[in-house]
DNA sequence: ATAGGAGTAT
DNA sequence: ATACTCCTAT
């Protein structure tokens, strides 16, 4: 018997539209610990791996450990019926082959429940050694969504180079290249606006959403993030922008994304949130090719 | 060597959405008076024309004539990705083929640089003889954009008939036919909501919006623009609303827009702002034919 | 050619 | 927050 009960859809929707691009079907695997997913995308390219953890439901019920396999694209149109606000409970049997979610409203009597069908799925868990990086740069997770949507617009791959003084993303295409240099320990504004007039009146609007949304959410009171950069030598690595842009979609999670890196290994981006995370990992391109 | 540099990139922004859907690729010439683009659009109907004037810049710096090819589209898959308030600085050196552009951020330390590559362009320099008009109306920029759009929901073309007592916009289609009518002198808002619930909101913002750009936007105080009439003679004209409606684009760049109208002569509709002005000539349908 | 996703505008 | 339009992917 699985039980568990989250005081805000929202996070459940957010991981969704984070991962849901790249991972179709998987398994979600529970335990008493919480629950986790991992799965490589359709082309086998990238890894997802979810954690939401225990602590984050409450209450969290999990008598034995069990594999749940889902149809990511049915549970997101489920899911999506749910208000950000609505109170989601998750619930499976110990024999059953099917899902149940009930979504409340926080504040009407509203109640939909749904009996989601499972799947069979052959999971692939794929050990990840806990490596260390010689480079982690951590920065505004809707500046990297930005970044890495601006550069889509030039080039098919970017070059980021880390040194202790900043990070540099660079991108070379068929109507120019561009170069952002981003210095160590500028703040980015958490919320990034690139096409409205009134930027101060859209900062307040967010701050007063951030404010409403305050109590449940992942991170402090601070609107602007840092560039942090932590180095034991510095990095040059080339990525697909295309994978890039996809796990910049789980930047609504939390304001801030930690790249990890080393040469030639895979790139760890790593969104953190209250409890849990979502983890990308990507093998950088490995010279020139395929741009 | 040209060098020119915009403290609010946001003017290029609009300039760019105002012609990008009628010309594809041009040349801007550059002198030490500033920048001008002409154009035909693609199907030789309306022709473009952009003026920005060198006291616009600051610094501004053009040490010989240049004519500088680009694709619309390239620059603007850049350009879009400025924010507003960027402070936008174009570079071209003597023999490149590439244009240079940076923004840089108003209050963080983001840079971005980027290089476009030019085009050449077989360039057509129509002479435009300074005609004398019948009529000119002047009017709220966003009402010429509202007027056109709701035509537009019912006819192909437009009559414009102009007498000193207002101006007449009339359309006929298969859904039925339409008919508006602005006196001499009746101010329009500025903006007009014509969808929303939250009128008061909408406006509110928008005086916001304009507070705030005042200082270095064309005209004064008024939040309503008055039609203004000059008229030497009466005219009655039909154009194509394709092709107003493309020119309501230019709206956010001014608040009032002039059309200069003769009888069967090319209608001039002008959007003049602080240091420059973008202007659309479109000739007249002859009589009830291709509606 | 159709469908889905992203971005933009209201 | 919602709707519409454009662009990309299948």
């Amino acid at each position: 018997m699985l039980e568990a009960r989250l005081s805000q859809a929202a996070v459940l929707k957010k991981v969704l539209d984070a991962v849901r691009e790249l991972v179709t079907d998987a398994n979600f695997d529970c335990s008493e610990e919480g629950i986790r997913m991992q799965a490589m995308d359709n082309s086998h390219v990238a890894l997802s791996s979810v954690e939401l953890r225990c602590e984050g439901f409450d209450p969290y019920r999990c008598d034995r450990p069990m594999s749940i396999g889902i149809s990511l694209s049915a549970l997101n149109k489920i899911i999506k019926t749910a208000g950000n606000e609505d109170v989601l409970t998750i619930k499976k049997d110990d024999d059953g082959d099917s899902l149940g979610l009930v979504f409340e409203g926080s504040k009407t009597d509203r109640v939909a429940e749904y009996d989601m069908k499972l799947m069979d799925i052959d999971s692939e868990h794929l050990g990840i050694p806990d490596t260390q990086y010689d480079a982690v740069v951590r920065m505004s997770s809707a500046e990297f969504a930005r970044i890495t949507r601006d550069l889509g617009n030039v080039g098919e791959s970017v070059k980021i180079d880390v040194t202790k003084e900043g990070v540099n993303f660079s991108s070379d295409g068929e109507i120019g290249n561009a170069k952002l240099t981003l210095k160590q320990g500028s703040g980015s504004a958490a919320a990034v606006d690139d096409d409205d007039d009134d930027d101060e009146d859209e900062e307040d609007k967010k701050a007063k959403k951030k404010r409403k949304t305050a109590s449940g959410s992942a991170a402090g009171g601070e609107d602007t993030v840092p560039v942090r950069i932590q180095l034991q030598q510095s990095v040059s690595l080339t990525f697909s922008l295309k994978y890039l842009t996809n796990f910049a979609k789980a930047a609504p999670l939390c304001k801030e994304v930690a790249l990890h890196m080393s040469n030639e290994v895979p790139l760890l981006c790593e969104f953190a949130f209250e409890n849990g995370h979502v983890r990308f990992y990507l093998a950088p391109k490995l010279s020139e090719d395929d741009e």
